[in-house]
DNA sequence: GTATGTTTTTTTAACAATAACATATTTAAT
DNA sequence: ATTAAATATGTTATTGTTAAAAAAACATAC
C-alpha cells in the first residue's frame, strides 16, 4: 500500500474543518449540520474514503476478526468446516485468520499465541492429533479469550464445543454391520488421546456388547490414515480371512482397506463389509461405493461461529458453556 | 479479550519509568542501561507482556498480514494451495486472511475491498469463474497494492502470476491419447472466459492439429463439474460409441464421466481412454486409476507467497512483473 | 443589552507503540 | 575547574479514529 489511503485527517485539511467534525459527519452524528455532512460525505465519496480498520480496532478494542486453528487444510472434512466458518464469519462482518497446526502441538501453541497477539475477538480450534496438554488453551480461556472447540475437542476444557456425536456414529455403524449379519468386526481407530477416537471406539464396543459379541482388543487397530493401512497391510491381510466387517474411523482409511482387500481377492461387501466415517466425495468414487457415517462439516463450521458470536455479543455472560452435538446418520451405499 | 492485555504503559507505571524507556528496553536499544533493561524485561516476562500487533501495524503502516481470495475452499487443488500459502506466510511472519469468492464476481469485489480495508500488505488471488471484468483489480494494482494472481489469472492484468503451463498440460494429455492410438477424442472444457480454460483447450487443439486430426467444435463440450456431467449425461452417451478418448479439464469431471460410461457398459480404457487434470487423491481411488496431468497446488501456493514477499521487500522496485509457470507432467495410471 | 439556550464546531485525550528530539546526569579530557 | 562527550532517561508527536469535554457561534427571551 504505497500511496497511502485517504484519511479523515486529509479530508479535514482539504475541507478546513476539524478532524472530529469529519468523523461525526461520516457517521451521521446529530450535532453536525446538514450542510457540513453533505460536504464531507460528498468529498469522502468522491475520493473513495475508506476507514482504517486497524485504527478502528485499536480504538474500539475489538478487531472484528476471528482466528482459526485447524490441524490440516487439505482434508475434505476440515476444508468444509473452514468453508462454513468463512461464510458465516464474513456475513457477520468478521474476517478470518487461518492457522494450520499440522497436527503438531508446538505449532498449535504458536498459532494460539499469534492469534492472541493479533487481538482476534475469538478463536475456533480443532485440536491437533499430538496435543497432549491443554494449559495453553486453559490459560487463554482464563484470560477471557472466547474459544470454541469443534470436532476434535478436549473433555476437560471448559468451553463451548461443537461436535459430532461420535459415540453414536460408532454405534450405528457397528450396529448396521451386526444387523447385516457380521460377527467378526474390526475397528480401525484414531489415536486414543483424541476424544473422537475414544468415542467412536466406545460406540463400536457398545454395539458389540449389546449384541452379545465379545469385544477383543486385538480387533481394534490404531490405524487412521491411508499410509497406516499400507504399514499394517500384512497384518490386516492376515486377519482378513476371519473377518466379515470393518468399521474405519474415517473414509480414507476405509477406502484404503477396501483397495488392499480387493487387490488380494476379497470381495467387498460379499466377503467383508466396510463402513467409513465422514462421507466425503471419495465415498461415491470407490467401487463399491462406501457406506459411511455422515458428518456435516459445513454446518459444524457455521455452528461454531454461531456459538462464538453468541459469546462475543453477550456481555460478560454467565459462563454457561454449551456443547452442540450433531447427530450422525448412516449413508447406506454398497460397501456394507 | 475482556481482561485487556498488559501494555508498555502498564509496565511503565509499575516500574516508575517512562513509556519509551520500556519500549526501548524491550527492543534492546543501546541507550538503555543494562540494569533498566533487565528490570523491564523481567517484568515483561513475568507478566507475559505481548506487544499489540494492531498498534504496531498502525504505527508502522505495515500489517504483516496478507489476504487471499480463493474461489472455493472445499476443493483439493485449492486447499493444497491454501496450505502452501499458509505454511510459507507464517514462516515468514505474516498471517493469512482468507476470503472465499464462491465463484462469484460480486463477492470477489467485496472480498478485495475487505482486504484493502484491513490494510493487508499484499493480496493473493485466483479468479472466480464468473469474473468478466477486472477493473477492481486494476484499480487496486494502480493504487499500489501488490497482488499476485495464481492458477486462474487474467492475461490483460499486469501483475505477478503463478500458473501451471495449461497449454502444455492440455497438449501432453492429448498427445498421450493420440500416441495410444486414439483418433476420436473429445475435450470436456472449462468456461472459456478463464484463461486456464482456453489454454487447456488450445493445448488439446494443438496436439490434434500436429497429429493431423481435425479439430471439431462439436467435440469440445463446456463441462467442468460432476454435476454438469450429469446434465450432459445423455449427450455424452450418444457420442460415446464414436469415441476412443476423453480429455477432461479436471479430475472430478474425468471421474464422473468414467462412472457414467462404466454404468452404460463402456470399458475404460479398453473402449475409451480418459485423462484428467489435477492429480488429487481421487485419482487413485477410481477404478481404473486415473491417468492425469499433475498440478502442484502446494508448491504453487508457496511460490505465490514468494513472489509477493519479493515485491513487498523490494522497495518501490522496477515494475518488472514475473510469471512463474509450472511445467505439468503426466501421471500415467490405468485409465489411459 | 445581558442572560440563557441551542446548535455547531473544535480541542483534548485515548487506544498501543515508536521515533525524533530534548533534557538530565555522569564521566573524561583539558 | 570547566567543558565536551557519553550515557541514560523523559517528552512530544505520530499512526487513524472516536468520544467526551470545551468552546464558539448564533438565537431567543426578558
Amino acid at each position: 500500500m504505497k500511496s497511502s489511503q485517504l484519511t479523515i485527517k486529509d479530508i479535514a485539511r482539504s475541507l478546513n474543518v476539524s478532524i472530529s467534525t469529519v468523523s461525526r459527519a461520516l457517521k451521521d452524528h446529530p450535532d453536525i449540520s446538514q450542510e457540513t455532512k453533505d460536504m464531507v460525505r460528498n468529498y469522502a465519496e468522491k475520493f473513495n474514503y475508506r476507514p482504517n480498520v486497524l485504527a478502528l480496532s485499536l480504538r474500539r478494542q475489538r478487531s472484528y476478526s476471528i482466528g482459526l486453528i485447524i490441524p490440516t487444510i487439505v482434508h475434505h472434512f476440515f476444508s468444509s468446516v473452514i468453508s462454513g466458518i468463512e461464510e458465516l464469519a464474513h456475513k457477520e462482518g468478521y474476517n478470518l485468520i487461518i492457522c494450520q497446526s499440522n497436527e503438531n502441538q508446538y505449532r498449535e501453541m504458536i498459532n494460539l499465541q499469534t492469534l492472541i497477539d493479533h487481538r482476534v475477538d475469538g478463536i475456533l480450534v480443532s485440536l491437533s492429533k499430538t496435543t497432549q496438554s491443554f494449559e495453553h488453551f486453559s490459560e487463554a480461556l482464563a484470560s477471557g479469550m472466547p474459544i470454541v472447540f469443534f470436532d476434535r475437542v478436549c473433555e476437560t476444557l471448559e468451553a463451548d464445543k461443537v461436535i459430532t456425536d461420535d459415540f453414536e456414529g460408532g454405534r450405528i455403524a457397528t450396529e448396521y454391520l451386526i444387523n447385516k449379519g457380521c460377527k467378526n468386526i474390526i475397528h480401525l481407530a484414531a489415536p486414543q488421546n483424541l476424544l473422537i477416537g475414544r468415542n467412536r471406539r466406545n460406540g463400536y464396543c457398545e454395539a458389540l456388547r449389546k449384541a452379545g459379541i465379545e469385544v477383543r482388543e486385538d480387533r481394534i487397530l490404531k490405524c487412521d490414515t491411508r499410509e497406516e493401512v499400507q504399514t499394517l497391510r500384512q497384518h490386516i491381510l492376515n486377519l482378513a480371512p476371519d473377518l466379515d466387517g470393518i468399521f474405519a474411523v474415517n473414509d480414507s482409511t476405509a477406502i484404503a482397506v477396501i483397495q488392499v482387500l480387493q487387490q488380494n481377492g476379497f470381495k467387498i461387501p460379499e466377503d467383508i463389509s466396510v463402513i467409513g466415517f465422514g462421507d466425503g466425495p471419495n465415498a461415491s468414487i470407490i467401487n463399491p461405493e462406501l457406506t459411511t457415517v455422515v458428518q456435516k462439516g459445513y454446518e459444524m463450521g457455521r455452528e461454531s461461529v454461531k456459538l462464538l458470536l453468541q459469546r462475543l455479543n453477550n456481555p460478560a455472560a454467565d459462563i454457561n458453556y454449551q456443547t452442540k452435538a450433531f447427530k450422525p446418520t448412516l449413508k447406506i451405499r454398497q460397501s456394507a
